[in-house]
DNA sequence: GTCTATAACCGGATAGAC
DNA sequence: GTCTATCCGGTTATAGAC
């Protein structure tokens, strides 16, 4: 009696048509790549019209973007779970980058075209776009989580820029990774194996008295480009 | 007498037509940036067809590319005339780097999408592709000739990776450059000056004796990645 | 206001005649 | 080598249904 006309089953009516177009997007996307998937044929395949399909992901584009998108949650869920058990840098660290290939694996066909994308400066899409901030945050707030673990002796200031600079690593290895044609991605695998334990020691020799001052340049500099950065472009000076 | 029928300038009937396309393209690139530029603008402007554009150029990305080639060999020039002049590694490194950014500058521009299709593993413009070996090659040979400066202390196992290493340095500062929105690329520069003393200062750290060993664990790594891109994936093992 | 569909438009790319 | 005619697919305009 209080409820008017309105239907019960409020939840949802389009969020289903939704859905099945990104399902319809992902198999094909699949099945036939990235440029072997039309829109018609999503739309044709999730029993809308195109116009429709249109109605709920602005491109094509942003359909590869979402479904690329539950990598990047299931990533941080499994790095957790690591973090959760593993107590040393470098086993943290490894475990990070092997949870981050490995979520990605379902979207390594696409990956050429997400990078390229990324790479656009004018696209939201790159990693340094103010839109993809908070998974940036997310990624370095990870790498802030791996350096808690035990083996690491630094001094505070190359600490306070490591997060960016592993997340800078991890970048590096993505890009390994796309271009890895080998069964497994066993390169990518050994890369992360043989490179982890060397970044460790890297950044432990900062410590060392020799290279302290270099380090401490270093990381003045890294600091004035971060801020700096922050700081939307001054147009006087 | 001996010559018949034919015209005597057989020299290029259609390389002023490829020429007069590619002039036309590159002034509406100017004008309106890549996506700004139809083909159809472009072989309107040069005075000839459609087809006829495609006849003389596969696609529109390879106009730019066309295009941007000539910032390559433009580089190599000037990097010439730095290296004839500048004796110490420092001054030599950064000479290169800085005729890097300031050939590529017309270029800024687009770079975004150069770099795009640049950033996708399938394409033929990949750095790391099979076709551009020979632009990385000559980029590579440059950094050879960078280090034959005077002030490097290195072990010779280091000093054979280097141009490797500093061609991908080189990347870094070029694909900070693309996202550097300041004037006179400010930040590329200071970037450039503040980077490059670190860099020659780490690998001079390189024949330390505490350090040692950690380069040379890491040439060899570098070695064996390198020697095995050459070979063509194996598929068995 | 939320959804769905049809009919274009636009521009990159190709086929094939001359 | 050059053109015209088309294709093809991403994207948009727009109209109507719920």
């Amino acid at each position: 009696m209080t409820s008017p006309a309105v239907p019960r089953k409020r939840t949802d009516k389009g969020a289903q048509t939704r859905a099945r177009i990104l399902e319809a997007a992902i198999e094909l996307f699949r099945e036939r790549g990235y440029d072997g998937t039309t829109m018609r044929g999503i739309a044709d395949r999730a029993g809308v019209s195109l116009g429709n399909a249109y109605y709920y992901f602005k491109s094509k584009e942003v359909l590869v973007q979402d479904f690329y998108r539950r990598s990047h949650t299931e990533h941080l869920d499994s790095a957790e779970r690591v973090l959760a058990t593993e107590t040393h840098v470098e086993a943290r660290l490894r475990g990070v980058l092997l949870t981050k290939i490995e979520t990605s694996e379902p979207y390594h066909r696409f990956s050429g075209v997400l990078f390229k994308t990324a790479a656009d400066p004018e696209s939201p899409l790159s990693p340094f776009s103010e839109e993809s901030a908070p998974s940036r945050r997310e990624s370095t707030r990870l790498m802030e989580r791996v350096i808690e673990g035990k083996g690491l002796r630094t001094t505070p200031d190359l600490r306070a820029e490591l997060p960016d600079l592993l997340w800078t690593y991890q970048m590096g290895i993505i890009l390994f990774w796309i271009h890895d044609r080998s069964e497994g991605r066993k390169r990518t695998r050994i890369l992360i194996d043989r490179t982890v334990p060397l970044v460790i020691r890297i950044v432990n020799l900062g410590s060392l008295p020799v290279i302290r001052t270099l380090t401490r340049r270093a990381t003045a500099f890294l600091r004035e480009l971060r801020d700096a950065r922050e700081i939307p472009p001054t147009p006087a000076d």
